[in-house]
DNA sequence: ACCTGAACACCGTTCAAGT
DNA sequence: ACCTGAACACCGTTCAAGT
C-alpha cells in the first residue's frame, strides 16, 4: 500500500474545500448520477469514509458545490445605475451559472431555502428596496422574481437529465414532436406553443418574465 | 405458497390504475423515501417484478401519480366569468393540491415538462389567451405564471423532506430562527424577511405574485 | 485529528422460471 | 399474457482499525 494524503503529494492533505472543488468538477463533467461518494474518493485518492471527516452528507455536498458556484456568479455581476439593471443583471448571471452548470437548476429548486438562495435573495431584495416599493409588498415583489429564477431553474434540471452530447435545438425540436402528439382537441394550446418553442430563446424569455413582473411592479400603488 | 392475485381476491388484478394508486397512497403516507417497489409490491400483494409490467420504472410511476392527481384538481377548477378569476382559481386549485399531497412540489418542478405540467400549461394557456394577449406576448405571460406555481411547488418540495409531524408554524419559526443567525452585514435583507417569515400566509402570499404578474400583463402593450 | 476501506442496509431493475 | 421472487449492480453511510 502506498501512502497517499500524508505524502506531500500534488494536492496537499484533504479538506473541505479539496472536496466540494472535486464534486463540482464531477458534477459538470457526469451529472448529478456521476457524483459518488465512491468516485469522489477516487479522485481525490482516498478513503469514500474520508470524506465525511470534512462534509456532513452528500446533500450537503451539493449544497455546498451549489453555493460555491453561485457565490462567484453573483460576486461578478456589476452594480448598475437603475436597480431594474441591476436586478435584471442578478438575474442573468444566476441564469448563466445555471447554463454552464447544468446540475444547478435541480438543486436550486429542490432546496429553494439554502444558501446559495438566501444569497440570491439578499441581493434582489437590496435592488428591490431600492426600488421603493411600499413595505408591504417588498416580500411578495422578491418572491414572485424568485420565482421567475426557480422557474427556469427547474426547465435547466429538467434538461440536464438528458444524454449529455444531445444539441439544444434536438432537445426542443423532440419535446415538439412529443407535444404534437397530444389530444388536438384537449391541448389545442399546448399544441401552439410546440411550434414556437424549438425556435425560442431560454434566455431571453427568462428575461421577458424578469421583465414582466418589474412592470408590474412599477405599477404598483 | 397461497394464490394471490389469481384468486379473485379483494382487489381484482393488478393493473397500471390500481398500481398508480396505491403509489399515490404510500406518497400521502410516507413520502418520496417512502415509495419503494419492494413497499409498493408488498401492498398490492404481489412481486416487485409485477409492477415492471405495467409501469416502465420509478419515473413514470411518480410522473402518473403526479398527472393522476392533478387531472382530478385542475377538473374540478370552476370557469369563472373573467379569464384572471379563472387564472387565480386554477392557480389555487394546483396549490391545494400540492399542500394535499406534498411530494407533488418535488415532482413537478423537477419534471417541468410532464404530462402534469402540461395539462397545467394547457388550461392556463387558454385563459391567457382569452385575455387578448397580442401573439407574441404568449409564451412569455403562459411561462410567468408557469414560472408562480413552479416556485410554491419548490416550496412545497423543501417543505416535505421534513419530519411529518413538525407543525407548519414550527418549521418556519425554525427557518427564520436560522436566518436571523446569519451575517447581519452579508445578509441585512434576508434577516428583515425573517421577521415576517412565520406569520405571512403561502396561499395568499402565492396568490398576490399571481397578481402581480396579472397586473404586469394588463399593462403589456 | 484525520484517513482507510471493508461492511451494512437498502434500492431500482432484470430475468429465468412459472402459470 | 402476466406474475414471482431471487439475483445483480450500485449507492450512501458507518465504523473499527490504523496513523
Amino acid at each position: 500500500m502506498t501512502r497517499r494524503n500524508l505524502s506531500t503529494g500534488a494536492h496537499g492533505a484533504l479538506s473541505r474545500e479539496r472536496i466540494v472543488e472535486a464534486a463540482i468538477g464531477i458534477l459538470d463533467g457526469a451529472g448529478v448520477n456521476g457524483l459518488t461518494f465512491r468516485e469522489l474518493a477516487s479522485r481525490l485518492e482516498t478513503g469514500s469514509g474520508a470524506i465525511y471527516w470534512h462534509v456532513a452528507d452528500k446533500q450537503a455536498l451539493l449544497a455546498a458545490a451549489t453555493d460555491r458556484v453561485l457565490a462567484g456568479a453573483i460576486a461578478a455581476v456589476a452594480k448598475e445605475a437603475e436597480p431594474q439593471d441591476t436586478i435584471r443583471a442578478l438575474a442573468l448571471g444566476v441564469y448563466d451559472a445555471m447554463a454552464a452548470h447544468r446540475w444547478i437548476g435541480a438543486q436550486l429548486s429542490g432546496n429553494p431555502w439554502q444558501l446559495a438562495s438566501l444569497r440570491i435573495l439578499e441581493h434582489l431584495g437590496r435592488e428591490v428596496q431600492a426600488l421603493g416599493i411600499p413595505e408591504h409588498a417588498l416580500f411578495n415583489v422578491v418572491t414572485a422574481l424568485m420565482n421567475c429564477i426557480l422557474g427556469v431553474a427547474a426547465q435547466h434540471a429538467a434538461a440536464s437529465l438528458l444524454p449529455r452530447d444531445s444539441k439544444r435545438i434536438d432537445h426542443l425540436t423532440a419535446i415538439a414532436a412529443d407535444w404534437a402528439q397530444l389530444d388536438p382537441v384537449d391541448y389545442a394550446f399546448v399544441r401552439t406553443l410546440a411550434a414556437q418553442l424549438p425556435l425560442h430563446d431560454d434566455r431571453v424569455q427568462f428575461l421577458a418574465g424578469v421583465d414582466l413582473v418589474l412592470v408590474g411592479v412599477a405599477h404598483l400603488r
